[in-house]
DNA sequence: CCAGACGTTGTT
DNA sequence: GTCTGG
DNA sequence: CCAGACGTTGTT
DNA sequence: GTCTGG
């Protein structure tokens, strides 16, 4: 699963990165949790530039009565979103880079919970592959949402939990946010756990169990003791 | 036909 | 225990 | 994901 | 909106 993750990058960087025009200037964050705003890339048209966006946390389909009530997915099984309900017309219309540059999963040590970093070695910026979502309210009030899609673990994962988002591969941006691809059997494929060995992690304090507690200390290594 | 659900994780 | 809010 | 609330009446 | 269960 993925519940936190980390967006430290410079509108410049990122800019640069994911080869976008204009990105707005946003301060680092060290602890995005659901519900929150995110920033994302979509592609409107199939020949059309990408788009800077941002989404809150949380898809809301669009054929929901009252947005306020009823769970918010904040994540999406890659093995059957193009399957389930909520996610299908998603998953084949309105697909998302979600920028990113480390995530938090927790282990159980018992009945305690311990929260891992991850990020790569290089410390480079990332994409979760996401979907997302518009709904209007009867006062005609749009909400645009999003969920991150996981997949099974890989080695660097695995000795803390059994589930990772999908960080896709640079190669595959443009694909995944094609708006001209729906078939299935050209998506999923994109949707595979991240090589491990170019994928770093380490334990950190319980510091980023705070939602308020947006800071650098949330990827500090924990000390050895 | 209508009513009701539509999600993930992990734990039991 | 379960739901809501961040 | 975790933290925090989980209630009513009436008053400020 | 669309599928499942009754």
């Amino acid at each position: 699963m993925c519940g936190r993750y980390t967006q430290r990058q410079s509108a410049d960087a990122i800019a640069k990165q994911f080869q976008l025009k204009t990105v707005p200037d946003s301060p680092p964050r060290y602890n995005i949790a659901p519900t929150q705003l995110i920033a994302a890339v979509t592609q409107p048209k199939p020949s059309s530039q990408r788009r800077f966006r941002v989404f809150q946390w949380g898809l809301v389909p669009f054929w929901v009565k009252d947005a306020s009530l009823g769970a918010k997915p904040i994540n999406a099984r890659a093995e059957t979103v193009a399957q389930k309900p909520s996610f299908r017309a998603a998953f084949r219309h309105r697909r998302c880079l979600i920028l990113a540059d480390g995530f938090y999963e927790w282990q159980r040590v018992g009945s305690a919970k311990q929260p891992h970093f991850f990020h790569l070695q290089d410390d480079q910026p990332f994409a979760f592959a996401g979907l997302w979502e518009q709904w209007e309210s009867p006062q005609n009030e749009i909400l645009e949402t999003c969920t991150i899609l996981t997949t099974e673990a890989n080695e660097v994962v695995r000795p803390v939990h059994r589930r990772m988002p999908v960080m896709l591969h640079p190669d595959d941006y443009d694909q995944w946010i094609d708006p001209s691809l729906n078939v299935s059997s050209q998506l999923l494929p994109l949707l595979r756990p991240y090589p491990a060995d170019e994928m770093a992690a380490y334990p950190v304090s319980k510091k980023v169990n705070r939602v308020s507690s947006d800071r650098p200390e949330c990827i500090e290594p924990l000390p050895a003791e």
